[in-house]
RNA sequence: GGGCGGAUAGCUCAGUUGGGAGAGCAUCGGCCUUACAAGCCGAGGGUCACAGGUUCAAGCCCUGUUCCGCCUACCA
């Protein structure tokens, strides 16, 4: 293979190649049963009718961050991916595809349509799979599960079964959610509030007589038609002595009693409420409380009822204009008020919400929220970052029964069977055959499919092959780490903890970490209505998956949003560029041997070794943590800024073999390392450019994948970090852009070489420089370099200061009195700023006595430091003073 | 109504034990220096939202205020 890359990194073809190369060689996949520590993930599964967002992006990328990184690690490592069923959005994809063929679902029956659903699924379902997969997803893709498969189905039913006999399912009449629209029942959480501008109206409903009556207020009038009583508090003075105990309903006349119950807050309105149990929750409460009966005056169609006489068919908002304009009519509209209200939308069509009194199926959440509560509490699930903990508790603590049946046909069915003859419910694992308590095979189904949610609660086990005992399930359950964004947290996380503690007896999973949404460059939620959605497929086609990961990485802070910007790409493409190119300069030089770090090592070797190593343990640090971003900024300092800008800038004479040929040797060898393990340390996140070089790179074998991950503790990795080499670099860097610094300052071409002299009162610094002057020299670009003990300023130079030490450069003739004076005069301030703070601290008696001492001392040095610098920068203004009048 | 988060350089944001205010981008100046102009070298830029408090010491801890964002709620 050749070792020659190309002058810019071209990711597509790239991408593509390694991509298909890791799944022939099976390197996504997870072993049932293994030596290793285990380590697992499982997906949060895309709906099957998803396409890939800027949220799936980042929440995949996390993910497969951290399988990467276990697995380089040597962990067995399972990343189980799939997909959800997605009941209702599903159906209305597919019910959208025959309504363009002019027919409908009930047209073709309920067995046609749920076959329509598997071609749907098989034809243009799962496309999300495809799209994650160029983001480089390092899934177990054998694995992938589907929430409608055979073996999850079971799990549902098993569940469903169990906890009906445990008392935990029950089945009754309430006032739920109803998209009129999608046709079915949702919970409570599937709900999306929105404050509205609307209207407050105030009605009046007269005494049977005709006389006066009571005004209510309302914000749906249509609702009127369906009411069964009005109320008023009883301690209400306004009401106390009334003429009559009923008052006429409008519109029907229809007389309904006046009740009396302490909900109705005095102070709204006019104190007077209408009462409509079929169609709100606190009226249905108050309707039980005194046996009121319930009047559907809104049908699951969303069309009035026949108990709507006059308005029977219209749709309830046309109802709401004809109501008001026939109570205006008959004067009985009282007022009109502006009022922000919410109101209640699906989340999946975003009709408005109708509240209906309906037969549905529900959860008894308490005792399993309790559950999910208290392994949070005491830390067997840790959620990450913190704060979420609280958004937890909440909502477990404050828990409803869950109404967990749905009136559309794509899903489970529930299984549970009437008698016809004897009204038994039947609720079982196989479907019966007769009545156990009559014998009747008159046996009718349950119609309604389970909530999507419901299975998607049972994901961590059930796609691990539960309620088998499989071998899956020991070695991975629980699972290591959820990783999902904050927006499912109730919908998900929380119900998979209830159903993991209840039937595998143990949490699901042992870290949530959960990250922030994806928003637009000026943090507005991205949505298809704005048109501000940047299309990640677009971005990787643009950029590149890798600089488009790295990205992601890097602005993942822990309980911030993530602004995304293709700017921003842009900028981390100018990285995956950089590090291609120092793989281009490293290979020239690697050739084919792939030597071992022996001899003596220069300065700089030693220092990129020990920085090598510090980079080492803060990134394991950081990813454990789940400090994406600094793991990330970390990486990219560390090869741009200290590889690239300083390495191999100072190493390019003993690689050019212009120090010698030990010299030469010794350099590529620490040169094959820093970039071998720095490949490995980047491959987590940017998998695909990586894998590239790895191949390149002589003395590799197979995948970086396969590549043992470096530790920099020196024991196991020879290298480690070197505090004594770190200070004598600095030292040098010092110096080198003390010149460098002068240069820019004077507008002195680079080209131009320079003399310096360098005076310091310490032998050990003076020893260093003079032990390092080619290498300094090179990169200050000198012609010589003199090391002396202080003395005499030399005429016409420019200065730089570094510890205690003066760094000359003479500039005769160049020299600009003017500006070096100005730029030492800029310093001098900044300097006095510095001093008077630190002099002030130091003069504070109580800092001297409560401060620790080791604080004490620091600020001690650092003062003396200072204003010695100080000094001399001052000695030196002065003589530059003199010559510019000289 | 309840709760959570945020306010730090022009922009986007780090700042995980209270002791140095930092990065990237943008800006300005200089460079085609044999990996990279998608680059290199250098520079400027801050009342850490506001007001108090604790402390020898506060971006960080406490109290209050303002403004943004989000979640939640049976507000007719």
């Amino acid at each position: 293979m050749s070792t020659e890359l190309d002058k810019g990194y071209e990711p597509h073809d790239v991408e593509k190649r390694w991509y298909e190369f890791w799944q022939k060689e099976g390197l996504f996949a997870a072993k049932d049963q293994s030596e290793q520590k285990a380590y697992s993930i499982v997906i949060p599964p895309p709906n099957v009718t998803g396409v890939l967002h800027m949220g799936h992006a980042l929440n995949n990328t996390l993910q497969d961050i951290l399988c990467r990184y276990r697995r380089l690690k040597g962990d067995n490592v399972l990343w189980m991916p799939g997909t959800d069923h997605a009941g209702i959005a599903t159906q209305n994809v597919v019910e959208r595809q025959l309504a363009s063929e002019g027919t409908d679902r009930h047209q073709l029956g309920r067995e046609k349509f749920i076959e329509r659903v598997w071609e749907w699924r098989k034809d243009s379902g799962g496309k999300i799979i495809h799209q994650l997969k160029s983001m480089g997803a390092s899934c177990d893709w054998d694995r992938e599960r589907f929430t409608m498969d055979e073996g999850l189905s079971k799990a549902v039913r098993k569940v469903f079964v169990q906890l009906y006999e445990d008392g935990l399912i029950y089945r009754g009449n309430y006032i739920i959610n109803w998209c009129p629209r999608c046709h079915t029942a949702l919970a409570d959480l599937e709900v999306e509030h929105e404050e509205k501008d609307s209207h407050l109206w105030y009605v009046r409903y007269p005494f049977p007589d005709g006389s006066s009556g009571i005004t209510i207020a309302t914000t749906r009038p249509e609702t009127m038609l369906g009411d069964t009583a009005v109320a008023v508090n009883p301690e209400d003075e306004r009401y106390q002595n009334l003429p009559a105990e009923e008052v006429l309903l409008p519109l029907l006349n229809k007389r309904i009693p006046i009740i009396r119950d302490s909900y109705v807050d005095m102070s709204f309105g006019t104190g007077g409420l209408k009462v409509t149990p079929a169609h709100d929750p606190n009226d249905f409460e108050i309707g039980k409380r005194h046996n009121l009966p319930s009047v559907k005056a809104i049908g699951d169609d969303g069309k009035m009822t026949a108990e709507a006489g006059k308005y029977e068919g219209m749709d309830r908002f046309e109802c709401r204009k004809a109501v008001l304009k026939d109570l205006e009519e008959q004067g009985l509209l009282v007022k009109t008020e502006d009022l922000k209200h919410s109101v209640g939308h699906c989340y999946r069509c975003h009709t408005v919400i109708e509240p209906n009194l309906s037969l549905q199926w529900f959860v008894k959440a308490k005792p399993l929220a309790d559950k999910a509560l208290a392994a949070v509490k005491d830390g067997r699930t840790k959620i990450i970052p913190e704060m979420w903990k609280n958004t937890y508790y909440e909502w477990l603590e404050n828990i409803r029964d869950w109404c967990i049946s749905r009136q559309i046909w794509w899903g489970h069915q529930i299984p549970a069977w009437t008698c016809e003859d004897c009204r038994e419910m039947i609720v079982a694992m196989d479907d019966p055959v007769s009545c156990p308590k009559c014998g009747s095979t008159k046996l009718l189904q349950e119609t309604d499919v389970l909530d999507t949610w419901f299975s998607s609660a049972l994901w961590p086990f059930s796609t691990m092959g539960w309620p088998e005992e499989t071998r899956l399930l020991k070695t991975f359950y629980p699972t290591s780490a959820l990783v999902t964004g904050f927006d499912i947290l109730f919908f998900w996380v929380a119900r998979m903890m209830m159903m993991g503690l209840h039937f595998m007896k143990d949490v699901p999973f042992r870290d949530v970490y959960v990250h922030a949404l994806v928003r637009d460059e000026d943090g507005q939620k991205m949505s298809k209505s704005k048109g501000n959605v940047i299309d990640p497929l677009l971005v990787i086609d643009n950029y590149g998956t890798d600089a488009f990961r790295f990205t992601l990485a890097a602005f993942a802070a822990q309980g911030r949003d993530v602004k995304m910007s293709e700017k921003r790409v842009e900028g981390y493409r100018h990285f995956i560029n950089k590090l291609w190119n120092a793989a281009r300069f490293s290979l020239m030089h690697l050739e084919q041997s792939c030597p071992e770090i022996k001899g003596e090592l220069s300065l700089p070797d030693q220092w990129i070794l020990s920085r090598l190593a510090r980079v080492t343990q803060s990134v394991e640090k950081q990813l454990d943590a789940y400090y994406f971003n600094d793991a990330a900024s970390g990486l990219y300092q560390f090869v741009w800024h200290e590889f690239c800008d300083w390495y191999l800038e100072a190493a390019k004479p003993a690689l050019y073999g212009q120090s010698g040929e030990e010299a030469q040797e010794s350099s590529r060898a620490v040169l094959w390392r820093v970039l071998r393990d720095s490949l490995i340390l980047l491959h987590p996140f940017i998998p695909f450019v990586t894998e590239e070089i790895w191949h390149k790179l002589p003395g590799t074998r197979g995948s970086v994948m396969r590549a043992v991950y470096p530790s920099g503790d020196g024991e196991t990795a020879g290298i480690a970090p070197d505090a004594e080499s770190e200070a004598r670099m600095e030292t040098v860097m010092g110096v080198i852009t003390g010149v460098r610094n002068i240069r820019g300052e004077m507008n002195i071409r680079p080209s131009m070489s320079l003399d310096a002299r360098v005076q310091s009162p310490d032998e050990a610094v003076r020893a260093l420089i003079e032990k390092e002057k080619e290498l300094i020299s090179d990169l200050a670009r000198l012609k010589s370099l003199t090391v002396e003990t202080p003395g005499e300023k030399p005429p016409s130079s420019a200065t730089a200061i570094l510890d205690k030490s003066l760094i000359f450069v003479p500039l005769e003739g160049i020299i600009d009195f003017e500006k070096e004076a100005a730029r030492l005069e800029k310093e001098l301030v900044k300097l006095e700023k510095e001093i008077s703070g630190l002099s002030k601290k130091l003069n504070n008696e109580d800092f001297l006595a409560k401060a620790p001492d080791d604080v004490v001392a620091k600020v001690k040095e650092k003062h003396s430091g200072l204003s010695e610098k100080h000094l001399k920068i001052r000695s030196n203004l002065e003589k530059i003073q003199q010559a510019k009048t000289a």
